[in-house]
DNA sequence: AAGACGAAAGTGGTTGA
DNA sequence: TCAACAACTTTCGTCTT
């Protein structure tokens, strides 16, 4: 958000990496990207000795939250490594390997399968690959940290996804979040509050202003009539109308009064639909909003003009 | 007849003792 | 852990256009 950013928001850490060239900064120590996308790291690591720097130095592809290791999976040695080892050691490889084959294999099969279904909601919605990458991250952290466990991949994917898009302020409803995921969102927003609890996430009650431009082209309504709505509820934020109010219903109400300030008339019903509100929701925001700000008039002048 | 309005009772979640 | 509480929903009857 603010180009004042000294710690990463996520961990605390210090150690942020800032690209100039492509502008982005990023938390090395949990790989958080706090500005812009998510990107291939460059070296960023000294080199000591010789040997060192051997290890040290790689290429290869962007590393992504997306692909189920990051794409920098780590197998125990193979083919050719193997022949150089003899009796004990080389048995000791055969275990090794047998043993990655069992354990990692359940916990990434587990995880490529739940990131295909991220992938699949996150398209369903036409999130941003930003967000997509965010999902994978906080999925990833979530099976790390055993949060999984007593609940089902698909919730857990759809919170998320969810906590995502608030982050990146793209909010989505919890019934649209339910209708592309199959899930109850009773249980949605329930695991969403468990993972960002667990994992330290921290989210900004998002603003009412953010669902604007959805809800208003899903009603076919005017760029007058939305940057009406987003006025109304900036003044409306003012005079503390907002606060502890279900953000949905505010973008809702504020969209239909615009809309009847605007002479573009849409019903209670057919906002409260694309809302994902009640009409009584909407009614008891647009009453306040029409007591706080006078907006009777403006709403008289229109009517005048039919 | 459809839309707007408002009262009343119910739901799920948060908070504070 | 439980009760009080706020926001929102559901339902339903009445008024307005």
């Amino acid at each position: 958000m603010s180009s004042l950013v000294k710690r990463c928001p996520e961990c605390g850490s210090l150690n942020l990496f800032y690209n100039k060239e492509k502008g982005e900064i990023i938390c090395k120590d949990c790989g958080l990207v706090i500005e812009d996308k998510m990107v291939d790291f460059d070296q960023e690591w000294r080199e000591f000795d010789s040997e060192a720097a051997a290890r040290k130095r790689r290429t290869g592809a962007p590393m992504t939250y997306t692909q189920f290791d990051k794409g920098l999976g780590t197998d125990v040695g193979r083919k050719a490594d193997l022949y150089k080892f003899e009796g004990k050691t080389k048995s000791k490889f055969f275990r090794l390997q047998k043993w990655q084959q069992r354990v990692s294999s359940a916990l990434e099969r587990n995880l490529k399968q739940a990131l295909s279904e991220l992938k699949r909601v996150s398209s369903f919605l036409r999130l941003p690959s930003s967000v997509d990458e965010e999902a994978s991250r906080i999925y990833t952290l979530a099976v790390q940290r055993g949060l999984v466990r007593g609940r089902s991949m698909e919730s857990v994917v759809a919170g998320a996804l969810y906590a995502a898009c608030r982050r990146h302020d793209v909010p989505r409803t919890l019934d649209e979040l339910g209708e592309a995921s199959g899930i109850e969102k009773k249980e949605i927003g329930r695991t969403y509050r468990f993972i960002t609890r667990e994992l330290q996430i921290k989210i900004l009650p998002s603003n009412p202003a953010d669902y604007i431009a959805r809800f208003a082209s899903a009603l076919k309504l005017t760029a007058e009539t939305q940057s009406r709505s987003v006025e109304i509820i900036e003044s409306a934020q003012h005079v503390e109308l907002t606060s502890g109010r279900g953000p949905t219903g505010i973008a809702a109400a504020a969209l239909y009064v615009a809309a009847l300030i605007n002479g573009e008339k849409r019903t209670q019903r057919e906002v409260a639909d694309v809302a994902g509100v009640t009409e009584v929701t909407i009614r008891n925001r647009y009453k306040e909003l029409l007591d706080k700000l006078d907006l009777e008039k403006e709403i008289k002048k229109t009517k005048k003009k039919k």
